[in-house]
This record gives structure tokens, C-alpha cells and sequence, in this order.
DNA sequence: AATTGAATGTACGCCAACGTACAACCTTTG
DNA sequence: CAAAGGTTGTACGTTGGCGTACATTCAATT
């Protein structure tokens, strides 16, 4: 069970580059979908900074001081409760944004963000975020449909932890993470993988146990890789069409604004 | 578990009175919130319904073809599997709305919205709200705000519905309820919560069960009647707290604009 | 008042997952 | 190379909840 959290680490963002950043700014699908003017704008303050494996973007319950745009990597969202206990809300990677608090004018994030892959990414402060918005009508959109897209895999995520077993949700978890990082390989431990799936760590070796008799995967300490999609994808419950389905309708549409 | 859907009613909504409908609106918090004229205009296009039990204002993947603003009773989002097993992943009442992938430009709801308490409301099409919205910055801006609240509900009841028994989630229901609806009764069937709480029909007779035998609560045939409020907070899982800040902040939100 | 249908109580075997513990293993570091 | 520490395999009894079935009780008709 998600065991209690024995202080993820908090380590210090390296900075990369600061101020006009010019090309790093294309690896995100947000600031690629909108007119290169509003780009200009959030790049001019952002920095872009590399973002290492656990580093917390923000704290469960504290308040949102800086907004990422995710250039690579994964990025989840927990759910933590007093006793350390934890599962993923959601997730997301080089197509996403944290920080939505920022955008709609809460103080707080009730969720733990984490970099469960390391990557990058553009972060950019709240007071800057909240100056550049205004200008930025497209980018506000954007965000804002952004928050949608996430709300609704919560959502299915939600009814997904409470009705499918372990194998399948790991299936569906593994895919997931596939499709937002590129490349058939994930890097994570079990004991990660059980935080999100708020299970068990020993859960998780079973559950990987039987994906890897099947020929679905294999897997060393800390690395998952993923052998045969088409068969992981029967393995996996629905929910991973479902939120496909949606992820897709968010990513094509960014992609269809990219031509204009 | 959440009995497969053997066809909920759909049934017929009940006009009680069309266009400039004055004085209902006051009655939901968001349009109690925003400037009059920002009311008005949304009234001139709205119709007051009586909301019935087990009404569908939205069905699971359907295209939105209405917004409501609630004015009472108890509204739930449902996510709905393919075998028909159905968890809640959000809850409001007077305070709410119904419509927020309009709001936010998509087409279709992935959840489903059903009346679970019969109630009324203020119904608007799709293209009227379309043509309202940008008229109306402070509704936009009190709509995506409200978007989030329901969004972090969604959050934390995922992991609750993961990591807390059926007895503590249904005292959770009970609370987040009762504060929707007022007064101390909650005019439901075991088989309804059943649906919300992601879980057997016969659980939820267990687990009332011990609520009663705790003097906590009272039931008779489709009827929750709450005897202990504090003792039911102390039955119920810390997410009631969590969810119950959140909203707060909203509530206040609402009625410090009020003022205004 | 009798009947009907919905709502509730309860019981059965069963199973996935729990909490815990410990051994085995691999990779890194000194 | 040895030690150390993180990672994985596995096992134990326990438990909450499952699926199912059936009996009971209540409320609303006729």
C-alpha cells in the first residue's frame, strides 16, 4: 500500500537557460499550439529547467508558486492522505501544463505533482503567469481546456481504482505512460508504480509478475519495458480507450492550431 | 456493486415557467454571485424546471445539449463503465452547474449526470449559453472557477473511493450531501447509494447498518434520516474534511460577491 | 384489508488485496 | 572486492468486499 512517503526528495531544479529560450518552447503541445506572438511572451519569462525523477512541482495542499510547461518526461498528480497513502489523479507529459490553480485564481493545489520521469520543462512564476495571461487570450483557452481534459481523465481514473484489479489498472497505467513518453521503455520501480496505482508494493510485483508470463512486458529493478502493445492493451480495462479517446481530441486539436 | 442500469427513467422534464423567470435565479450560488445584468441576460434565455428524481441531465458520452443552473436538490456525476458498474465522481447542489463542457468548448460529457434528489433549476440550450458567454465575463470567469472545485472533488474522491472502506465513504456521502441539501434528511434507497459509492447494494445495508446501530443515523424505506452530524464526522474519512474546505472557499467566494 | 412490488436484511462461499515480514537479488560505492 | 542499500520475490494469515440468492418487511395501490 503506497507506502508512507519517507521525504521525496525536494532536490534543486537545474536551470538550463533563462529568459527568451527560443527553441525549447516547440517541445510543448500548449505553447506550440498557440500564435507565436503569446509564445514570445511566456518564453521571455520562463526558464527552462531540468527536471529531475521525484521532484516535487508542488506540494499537496501548498500553494502554487510556479507554473511548468512540460517539455519531456512524466508528470502525475496525486491524491496523498494524512497516513502517506497515495494514487494517482492524473498524468501527463510533454503535452501538459501544472498549475492550473494559477490560471483559474486559487491559491492552492491540492494535489502533489511529481516528476515520476525525468524531463523538462518551462516554468514561469505565478506573478508572471498571472501578468502574461491577460494578454495571452489563446493561451488562456488553451489552459483552460487543458483543465478540462484533465478533469475528465480524473474522473474516469476515479471510477477505474474503485472497479478494476491491480493487472489491469497497471496495463492501463503502463500504456498511458508509453503514449506520453515515446519509446518503449518505462524507467520506474515498483514501489512507484504501487504509489500511483494506490496499491500495495507487493501488489505491484504480482500484478507485473502475471503482464510478464504473458509475454506482455519485461522488466529489471527500476525499468519497465513494454514488448507487445496490442497484447498489453487487451490486458488493460477499458478505461485506457476512454481516456485515450479524450487525450486524442486534446492533442489533435493542438495540433490542428499549430497550422494556423 | 453498482447493479447494472436497468434503465433509468428519462423521463419528461416539467416547464414551470419560461423566459425573464425574475426571482428563481437567486436561488443558485453562481448566479447570485455575478452583476444583475449579467443575471438577466442569463434569465431572459432560461426556463425553471422541476428537476425529478432520477431525471439525466446528461448521459455518459452524450453530446451536451443543455446547461442547468441548480436551484435544489441533488445533482451527481457519474462515471459509468461498459457493464454498467457506476462510481460518483462529483456532487452539488443549489451552489452548482451542469454544463461545463460547453463552457469550455466540447462536445460531448463523459460523465453522467443524474438528479439523485428531484429539485429544480434553470435550463439553458447549448447555443444560447454559447452566445451568452461572451457577454458575460464575470459568469465565464465564476463557471471555470467552479469547473475546478469540481475538479479537485473529483480528485479527492478518487483516491477516497480507492483507499476508504464503504462505512466511512458512505458517512463522507451523507455529510457532502446533507450540506448540499439542507435539513437532516436524505431521501434515498440503498440502491442508489450503492451507484455513488462504487459498491453492492448489500454493502451499503452493512455499513448503514453500523451508522444506525451507532445512533448516527435513522432509515426507513428511501430515507436516510442523520441523528448525530458530529458523530457521522467522526465516522467518516478525512476526505469529507478536505472536500468540505474546498467548497467553503467557493461558498464564500459566492457570497462575498454577493455583496458587490 | 388484501395484494403487490419495491426496499431491506442476511447469509453463503469466494477471492483480491491487505499488512507484514523476510529472503534474495542486483547495482553502486568505497 | 566487499559492503551497503535499494529493488524485487514470495509467503503468511487476515479481511473487506464480491456475487449471488433468498427471506423479510414495508408502502402504496386496488
Amino acid at each position: 500500500m503506497a507506502t508512507v512517503n519517507k521525504a521525496l526528495p525536494r532536490s534543486k531544479d537545474i536551470l538550463l537557460s533563462s529568459g527568451n529560450s527560443s527553441n525549447s518552447g516547440t517541445q510543448n503541445s500548449i505553447l506550440i499550439g498557440i500564435p507565436a506572438k503569446e509564445r514570445e511572451a511566456v518564453l521571455s519569462k520562463a526558464s527552462s529547467l531540468h527536471l529531475q525523477k521525484h521532484l516535487i512541482l508542488n506540494e499537496s495542499g501548498a500553494r502554487s508558486e510556479f507554473a511548468y510547461f512540460v517539455t519531456s518526461g512524466l508528470v502525475s498528480f496525486l491524491t496523498v492522505m494524512a497516513d502517506g497513502k497515495s494514487v494517482e489523479v492524473g498524468l501527463t507529459g510533454k503535452e501538459g501544463f501544472v498549475g492550473l490553480p494559477i490560471v483559474f485564481g486559487f491559491e492552492t493545489n491540492l494535489t502533489r505533482i511529481v516528476m515520476q520521469v525525468e524531463g523538462s520543462g518551462l516554468r514561469v512564476t505565478r506573478a508572471d503567469l498571472v501578468d502574461l495571461l491577460p494578454g495571452c487570450p489563446n493561451l488562456t483557452k488553451s489552459l483552460q481546456r487543458f483543465s478540462q481534459v484533465m478533469a475528465m481523465q480524473a474522473a474516469q481514473i476515479a471510477a477505474c481504482n474503485r472497479l478494476h484489479e491491480v493487472d489491469r489498472r497497471l496495463a492501463r497505467w503502463l500504456l498511458m505512460s508509453q503514449d506520453r513518453l515515446g519509446g518503449d521503455d518505462v524507467p520506474l520501480t515498483q514501489e512507484t508504480l504501487a504509489h500511483m496505482l494506490g496499491t500495495r508494493r507487493a501488489s505491484v510485483t504480482v500484478a507485473a509478475g502475471i503482464l510478464q508470463k504473458a509475454s506482455l512486458i519485461t522488466y529489471r529493478r527500476g525499468d519497465v519495458k513494454i514488448d507487445n502493445r496490442d497484447g498489453l492493451e487487451t490486458a488493460a480495462c477499458e478505461c485506457y480507450e476512454t481516456i485515450k479517446r479524450q487525450a486524442d481530441t486534446w492533442n489533435n486539436e493542438a495540433k490542428a492550431r499549430q497550422g494556423s
